[in-house]
DNA sequence: ACAACATACAACCATTTGGTTGTATGTCAA
DNA sequence: TTGACATACAACCAAATGGTTGTATGTTGT
């Protein structure tokens, strides 16, 4: 198998994004409902461009999903992507109940092995 | 209300650590039975020191505890620390769904505000 | 007592991250 | 068409991160 660190990058992505304080408000804000990026911005005491790149984190996380209204780009946040984490979260919780039989899936990616 | 900051701390610690793959991969193996840091080091393609580095990242998130057996220390996943990040996660959901009424507690920790 | 093992930690280095300012591009309204 | 707005992105900087090697401190077994 030649899975794994292609979907681990991902991961990456996801908790990385998720670990940063303006990101986790600017997912719960657009969570609620759609905001531009310059709404966004105006909520936070930094300037344009460092909201517009946690943005783009979120964005390239898959967290956040953005459709262009003119000249504005609105950013929702993806549940889904929320739903994914969350289930990676259980799969550790299921690890730890011992239930998985599937060990070999999520234990030991050997960095060693391809 | 004064609580916000503090825990937000804990919160990067536990999105922060899990944004690492050794240390997720660290965080499965211990869940499933207590390791000691040499056999876990043992497991990577890195310096023990390296290995010692994520551990104590783990441990200062709370995601492991570690206990001392004769020269050794044995981590252990801290199951609950994996379960407050889900209930973060369901929290986020539950805002997407509509259903959370005490917005202000989630939503809007302004920076500018004490 | 001593040698080997297990851990911790400091100092160092390269890369990434989170911020800044400035510039370029696209869209709207008059 | 032009000026103002919304976004994107480059270049830069300081701090944090993830790795290294080396050293210090316990603990064990003989």
């Amino acid at each position: 198998m030649a899975t794994a660190t292609i979907e681990e990058d991902r991961i990456d992505a996801l908790f990385g994004a998720l670990a940063d304080r303006t990101r986790r408000d600017i997912l719960r804000r657009v969570l609620v409902a759609e905001h531009s990026v310059s709404a966004l911005a105006a909520a936070y005491d930094m300037s344009f461009a460092a909201v517009q790149k946690h943005v783009a984190v979120l964005d390239r996380a898959g967290l956040i999903a953005k459709r262009r209204r003119g000249r504005e780009q609105l950013a929702r946040g993806e549940v889904g992507a929320v739903r994914s984490v969350a289930s990676l979260l259980s799969d550790l919780e299921e690890l730890w109940r011992g239930r998985i039989t599937r060990i070999d899936d999520l234990l030991a990616e050997d960095i060693t092995k391809e």
